[in-house]
DNA sequence: GGCGATATGTGAAGTGCTTCACATAAATTG
DNA sequence: CAATTTATGTGAAGCACTTCACATATCGCC
């Protein structure tokens, strides 16, 4: 099913300035070269970028759209451990020690994103030790969400973990309307599309949200937060 | 119940080269400069090193014991992420970006620990390149593992969970007999007590392990890892 | 506007695990 | 060695979640 091709548009030097990851770079003439070193890559919605066990040796910076990363199971199950957005980047373990990718990812939403390859990369931080500072500082945030993902993975009953993701995905776009099946939201949180369905009448009976074909609307933040236990 | 101070070793210059992270530091005055900079702490089977939400600006190198990092619930149940032994570090994190522990630590064996204070960390990774190579090998690895485990712990049972750190307990060590309670463990995979005594028993009946009094003996390595699934 | 595909709704049985309740055995302490 | 404490063993009820089975609604498309 071959899409319209689409359109590149290279890495702009303002562009890589919006980047947190990149903010240490400061020469003008450096920041154009190292723009040079990002390749072009979009992916339609649902599309797969890369799978658990690749070999893997380039890292993504998203420009548009959202990328979803999660882990499947031997038996056809999966678990999203995280959505990254605009100006966010994913895929940095394997570029940094050149090992296998440790999960999968898709595109969540029709994404527009840059690769940048394992030398480049390596160079770019032998020469800015800034930049090893903000790897470093983006390594430990990884840390600290996958062990607080733990905590509710091993703590939190599924109707909580799901109140947890639809306020993620609330706060993310910053609105109440999500767009999101009961099967997606059931993978987001490691369990089926009928106990998701259950739970959700269950928030719904509550007045917390309401339901619609394709997604739900958030009514009440907060309760929905004090739910959580 | 004071026990016997504890005879403080100090850091010894050979000891610091066995440690994988400090390998880069060649320099004979340089490491003994280093060694000082660590401070020797003891700490009793049992004994809790730091809980989740401590400021906490160190981290700990162990020079002998065992050391568990562990989740707590609200509710009292706790969750073991992982152990360390002799030459490796933990509590890296806060160190790194000086925010709160994300976890628990205790003894699990008394354990002989060298801390080692933030601003003398952030100090010899600016001035050691090689240093910072090894920090970011060590998150990556980290990063790894907790990926692993979020996957056992979103796929598997709890019996798969416990054959899992049994056998984990076993290599480490390397040999055949385990020492730990039953309810330790439940605490390992997050279960009860209960749940754990019904699974050894029926491990004990496929003759894949014997049980005693504090602990249990491995039989069949490899029937038990086949029987993880 | 009918038709297949996709998303949702719901009952009922089954599984995996927890909780409670209590019994027994081995280690520890006075 | 009696008394307590700590570790283990076990049945039964209950809860959370899964699985199966099927019904209904909505969408997109020819």
């Amino acid at each position: 099913m071959p899409n319209k091709p689409a359109l590149q548009i290279p890495l702009s030097p303002a562009m890589l300035k919006q980047v947190a990851l990149f903010k240490p770079l400061q020469d003008e003439a450096e920041i154009s070269r190292v723009c040079q070193m990002f390749h072009g890559r979009s992916f339609r919605t649902g599309e797969t970028i890369f799978q658990h066990g690749d070999p893997g040796g380039c890292m993504y910076l998203i420009r548009t759209g959202k990328v979803r990363i999660y882990l499947p199971s031997m038996d056809g199950r999966e678990i999203t451990l995280r959505v990254y957005g605009a100006g966010e980047v994913f895929g940095e373990l394997s570029l940094l020690d050149g090992g296998l990718r440790t999960a999968s990812a898709d595109a969540l939403e029709a994404a527009h994103t840059y690769m940048l390859f394992r030398d480049d990369f390596l160079n770019l931080l032998r020469d800015h030790f800034g930049l090893v500072q903000h790897v470093l500082g983006l390594l430990v945030e990884r840390l600290r969400y996958t062990t607080h993902y733990t905590q509710q993975l091993a703590f939190m009953n599924v109707p909580s973990r799901i109140a947890v993701v639809l306020l993620q995905l609330a706060s993310e776009s910053d609105q109440t309307d999500i767009k999101i099946t009961q099967q997606d939201l059931a993978n987001f949180v490691g369990t089926t599309r009928e106990w998701v369905n259950r739970a959700l009448k269950e928030f719904a009976k509550h007045g917390w949200v309401t339901m619609h074909r394709g997604g739900m609307t958030i009514l009440n933040r907060d309760a929905l937060k004090q739910s959580v236990m």
